[in-house]
DNA sequence: GCCGTTTTCGGCCCGACTGTTTTCAGTCG
């Protein structure tokens, strides 16, 4: 089982548990579990191998004992048992917006509900307004939650919610009293992809600002309204957040809202061993006095820590790095000097060389890489072999008509077939001054089998570096289904660079790979696969996966001065 | 269920908003 089938059915266990009223902090450990696991990085099985389950943080003998039990027989007898008293057709009922784990207890125990079709036409029927508790509003608020729960997609990309984003905090900004207007939630946290949209004001006096906001044309159906915090949906099915509190308690509240939920919970312990309570108002001490501060920087000194950047900020040790002032210098977009995986015409690119390399001189960079598609049948307009000395030349044209500007190396991106052989013989491989190898085809071949053709080409002496390995395309589909143990190792020991695509459809590696490997030593780069100009401006999304791994800039190979590069590429047995 | 610079037992983050309630439970982030 893979980490993220793992932590599915620890949610499943908290969900069904949270159902049957258990304990909440049962609950919270089943749901830290499945948190954890998403963003382990390393292959569950792997720590269970060599008995290290335990050393992860929240996970202790009973859990570990169920996990060992996952893997090894594909099933657990405790869910199975929890089954049989919570029916797990309930669970669908929880994504009702509005409808929680108490409410869906009472419709199956007092009405015998099972699933979301039942709860349709109780709520229909008027059944649900005479259960204690409820009434006309909460049984029309559910009718409501049940349409826009048919009509709603689920997670954006990054590159939507920062569009989304900046449309709405401009609005923000010109309503009067708005003294700052920020991000926050999942968006700031650069998480690669977004549910709600959170965002937060300074103002004195917010009611009217929140008025104006749920009266925002734009705007379908008002979640709630209140003078601190207010929820709407829009016509498109997007969902905002809009947090206020005057400029003082600024430094809180943007704290409060960017989250994540975990690191908020644990810096609030932090606060409390201290003697002093945290929420979205500020620091309160002891005396009872709220000690309000604009700035998260002196929220975070006040509790003893340095400032946490918010992409770290998942409650990975974060909190605990800050307390030792140990937290790690993240590389930034400026430290990126190169491109190292583009396109051109002489493949599906959409202008020439050159026009590729003026626009990276015009982003600061010293080297591009044109890496065009092999010629692979499911490639559009790929290279074949016979072609790249002709590329060459052009290449070598571009560059004596450009100079000093630019490094310009004649790279390709090498698609590994479906069975596993890579697209151009050793001969053509060798005469190149970069070879990228990535999947295409096949994606959703058996583990052991799409894992043979990555291995494979990791390798191959000539390859470099291994382009977004899992071919996921988000928000939802899926990528291969790798054995990344065997994936790191191989990595490790042939030195092979592991790619960070920075499209916001891909962000793959993603954070967590990323940061295993990185502590593996494997040399990370981070590439837009540009296949046009304007692609190049999406280095940020990649730089933010490697702020999330919590990368800093000796980690990322296309940070790196050019002869330290050239000298890596010559020294791997290529060309440049 | 997890965990330990007070603790191996007794804790476990905090507040806004809503709708149902005459003081609070549920949901959400």
């Amino acid at each position: 089982m893979t980490n993220n089938e793992l932590a599915d059915v620890f949610e499943r266990i908290a969900n069904l548990m949270k159902i049957k009223d258990e304990l909440v902090f049962k609950v919270r450990a089943y749901e830290r579990t499945a948190e954890t696991l998403r963003s382990l990085g390393e292959e569950a099985s792997a720590l269970a191998a060599r008995g290290a389950l335990t050393s992860v943080p929240g996970i202790g003998k009973a859990i570990s004992e169920k996990i060992e039990e996952l893997l090894s027989t594909g099933k657990l007898g405790f869910l199975q048992r929890l089954e049989e008293e919570v029916p797990p057709s309930l669970l669908e009922m929880l994504k009702v917006p509005g409808v929680g784990p108490k409410k869906v207890a009472l419709f199956w125990k007092e009405l015998g509900l099972l699933n979301l079709a039942d709860l349709q036409q109780a709520a229909a029927e008027g059944k649900l307004r005479s259960l204690p508790g409820m009434g006309e509003k909460s049984e029309a608020a559910i009718l409501a939650g049940l349409a826009s729960l048919a009509q709603r997609s689920g997670r954006m990309t990054l590159l939507r919610a920062s569009e989304e984003g900046a449309r709405w905090l401009a609005w923000l900004r010109k309503q009067p009293g708005v003294e700052r207007a920020e991000p926050a939630g999942s968006l700031r946290r650069w998480k690669e992809t977004v549910g709600d949209l959170d965002l937060v004001v300074a103002h004195r006096e917010p009611a009217a600002l929140m008025q104006a906001f749920t009266a925002h044309p734009d705007v379908a159906r008002v979640l709630g309204q209140g003078e601190n915090k207010s929820s709407v949906e829009l016509k498109d099915g997007l969902r905002i957040q809009l947090w206020a509190q005057p400029p003082e308690s600024f430094g809180a509240l943007w704290i409060y809202a960017t989250g994540s939920k975990d690191h908020n919970v644990r810096v609030r312990e932090l606060a409390q061993r201290k003697g002093l309570s945290l929420s979205e108002r500020g620091l309160l001490d002891a005396q009872g006095n709220l000690l309000r501060m604009p700035e998260e920087e002196q929220i975070y000194a006040a509790l003893g820590l340095d400032w946490i950047p918010p992409e770290l900020r998942e409650d990975r040790g974060e909190v605990e790095a800050a307390a030792k002032h140990a937290l790690p210098r993240l590389v930034s977009l400026g430290d990126i000097r190169m491109e190292l995986h583009s396109h051109s015409t002489w493949s599906d690119g959409a202008v020439t060389i050159e026009e590729m390399a003026r626009a990276a001189i015009a982003r600061g960079y010293k080297v591009l890489a044109v890496t065009d598609h092999s010629h692979y049948m499911g490639i559009v307009n790929g290279m074949r072999p016979e072609d790249l000395p002709r590329q060459r030349a052009e290449i070598e044209e571009v560059q004596r008509k450009l100079g000093g500007q630019i490094l310009l190396l004649q790279g390709a991106e090498v698609d590994i077939r479906s069975d596993g052989a890579l697209d151009y013989p050793d001969e053509a491989l060798a005469a190149l001054d970069v070879v990228i190898a990535s999947l295409h085809m096949s994606l959703h071949q058996p583990r052991e089998q799409v894992t043979a053709r990555l291995l494979n080409a990791i390798r191959n002496p000539h390859v470099d570096i291994i382009a977004h390995p899992t071919g996921r395309l988000l928000p939802d589909r899926a990528g291969a289904d790798l054995d990344w143990s065997a994936v790191f190792a191989a990595l490790a020991e042939h030195g092979t660079a592991l790619e960070i695509n920075a499209s916001p459809m891909r962000l793959d590696a993603d954070d967590a790979h990323t940061r295993h490997a990185a502590g593996l030593g494997i040399p990370i780069t981070i590439n837009t696969d540009a296949h046009a100009p304007r692609g190049m401006d999406e280095m940020i999304y990649g730089v933010s996966v490697a702020r999330r791994a919590g990368l800093s800039a000796e980690c990322v190979i296309n940070t790196w001065e050019v002869e330290k590069l050239t000298g890596w590429l010559k020294k791997r047995g290529s060309r440049a």
